[in-house]
DNA sequence: ATGTCATCTTAGAGATGA
């Protein structure tokens, strides 16, 4: 199986390069982030038309989040308690169940929302305890966190910024600590994996980027590769981040 | 690094968020 996850910055921005993309890369299973889009505005039947069925959680302006599928979709929810905005979305998808989430920027270091960040996390890390980690889960999607001081370009630029704190960084190894794993995607032409590049001040040219969108399994979902898919944040009407594709066994 | 982009309000540029 096929597995994606795409931040695309506005599904309906994104819909001229989401679908060419689709039938190129052809995922089993895809989860998008940030659609940017009432549900009643989102492109179900152009998806369908190409296969795919979507559970989608989104409320307008601001966040939003889809499983898409073509290989079934059973069990959808949409909700993670306490916290009504539409950043999680996950169904039965063939043997694996998949989550696709968008966890809150954060803002800034003591800002309220990074502290509604922190408990964001903390309630996705409960709602796990519904589920068991040997069997087939798949948890992606923008986790807002650099894990690692290497996941950003230059850690320097980050002294007093959100995305690299230990509270963040420690909030993703409670999932890691669950039982999921942290899919490495395999280098490009010797760059960093980075998934994300900020529009402005030519970062993506600079290759300045950040690993902050994750693929994690549980360890009986078995990866035989994984790539950035940096082609896809190039050119115009691009996203500001990249597809993460896995090729998962089960 | 702060050089862009997308959307909403409301009719054209500013606010917001990332």
């Amino acid at each position: 199986m096929r597995l994606a996850t795409w931040n695309v910055n506005s599904i309906g921005a994104r819909l001229p390069r989401l679908l060419p993309w689709l039938e190129q890369t052809a995922p089993d299973v895809l989860a998008l982030q940030e659609t940017k889009c009432a549900d009643s505005a989102f492109p179900y039947a152009d998806l369908a038309a190409l296969g795919y069925e979507a559970a989608h959680a989104g409320d307008g302006r601001w966040n939003g989040v889809a499983v898409l599928s073509r290989v079934g979709l059973e069990d959808v929810s949409l909700e993670l308690e306490g916290h009504p905005e539409p950043r999680i979305a996950s169904a039965q998808c063939g043997p694996i169940h998949v989550t696709s989430v968008y966890v809150p920027n954060g803002r800034a270091i003591g800002d309220p929302h990074y502290h509604y960040k922190l408990a964001w996390f903390s309630s996705l890390r409960e709602r796990l305890n519904s589920f068991d980690p040997t069997q087939p889960l798949v948890v992606m999607g923008d986790l807002n966190v650099a894990l690692r001081d290497s996941d950003v370009w230059d850690i320097s630029a980050f002294a007093d910024s959100t995305h690299v704190t230990p509270a963040e960084r420690g909030a993703v190894q409670a999932l890691l600590d669950w039982g999921l794993v942290d899919v490495e995607a395999r280098p490009g032409k010797g760059d960093i994996p980075f998934t994300y590049w900020d529009y402005r001040a030519g970062m993506m040219h600079k290759n300045l980027g950040m690993r902050i969108d994750y693929v994690l399994t549980t360890p009986v979902v078995r990866v035989s590769d994984a790539y950035v898919d940096r082609e896809a944040r190039k050119g115009k009407g691009a996203s500001d981040h990249a597809p993460v594709v896995v090729d998962v066994e089960v």
